[in-house]
DNA sequence: TATTGTTATACTCTATAACTATA
DNA sequence: TATAGTTATAGAGTATAACAATA
């Protein structure tokens, strides 16, 4: 992508080389930035359309689906990344249409465990088999040794942590 | 990742193998959201803490800097991919801030021309630079030649269109 | 009639901060 | 005091649809 090219006039070589390695990551990030977009937005759209779901509530409800003890809400504030007010209002309209339950803990009156629902278990079944089927085929265009390659690249970006929130040097 | 576990009983053999496939893609396509998820973050919130500036308006502007002619609404419009009321919106704001301009049109007057104003296109230098020392800091866990590798895979990725709104088979 | 752009509205997600109840 | 969760508020981005002006 050419989104952004530089304006620094009269550099030198050196300069020219640092700035080609810079515009190469640049374009790198660009093109990941719009698989992944290109992907979640096709998903985003299709789980409305087919389920009438958000993308979040379905994470919420992924975290709910492998843990059949549940979880409470600050541990699903801590796993979604988010605050937990936020998680109280993905919870409420989930637990309005009876996909998900608070159930009171006996050991710590302040908190309770969220837990999928008989229902919310069987739908979100469905909506996972479906989510599946939609990655295999947009993901299609790779073959599978070149996922394989593709997964080790990403997670050698991603062994290295970002977070922006402590890190200063 | 094992977000996605599935609860299917008895499965045959080939079926294993296919859901073997399913969760290798699915695998896949969690961590590569995951990392471009994370990149975006970060630098959503260095725009914001360091230039007091979102996402879209970056993009904007970055759009506007690759065309010295400047660009209507509707050409905002499609190339950002969001619809016209959004576009208005966020170049009212930019407008505000005196970094893009509405030009009148002698040929159509039901049209104009956004451009970057002298200040507006300094600032976007400034930022870009940074932008792009933030891009070449957070894919630093890749060598150059990793980088390339992972550029190769994901435009084989891209070259498939994936047309939501259009797509039916 | 079709197109350009604006306005109005509504919804979702998000963060922050004040608050209640309990530990 | 600290923690779990809720509530209130505000801001951003998004889509849809009705609208005015112009082509």
């Amino acid at each position: 992508m050419t989104t952004l090219e530089i304006t620094t006039q009269s550099i030198t070589d050196m300069e020219v080389r640092a700035h080609d390695g810079h515009h190469a990551s640049l374009r790198l990030w660009l093109r990941l930035l719009s698989c992944a977009t290109r992907i979640e937005d096709t998903i985003r759209q299709r789980l409305r359309e087919q389920f009438g779901i958000t993308l979040p509530r379905f994470d919420l409800m992924a975290q709910l689906e492998r843990e059949p003890e549940g979880l409470s809400m600050s541990e699903l504030s801590r796993r979604m990344m988010v605050t937990g007010g936020n998680v109280t209002s993905i919870v409420d309209q989930l637990e309005k249409e009876a996909l998900v339950k608070r159930q009171m803990l006996l050991t710590d009156r302040r908190s309770f465990t969220i837990k999928l629902t008989a229902e919310g278990r069987s739908v979100f079944t469905a909506m996972a088999k479906a989510h599946e089927a939609w990655i295999v085929e947009l993901l299609s265009p790779l073959g599978a040794s070149q996922q394989e390659d593709l997964h080790h690249l990403l997670g050698i970006l991603k062994s290295r942590k970002h977070n922006p929130t402590q890190e200063k040097t």
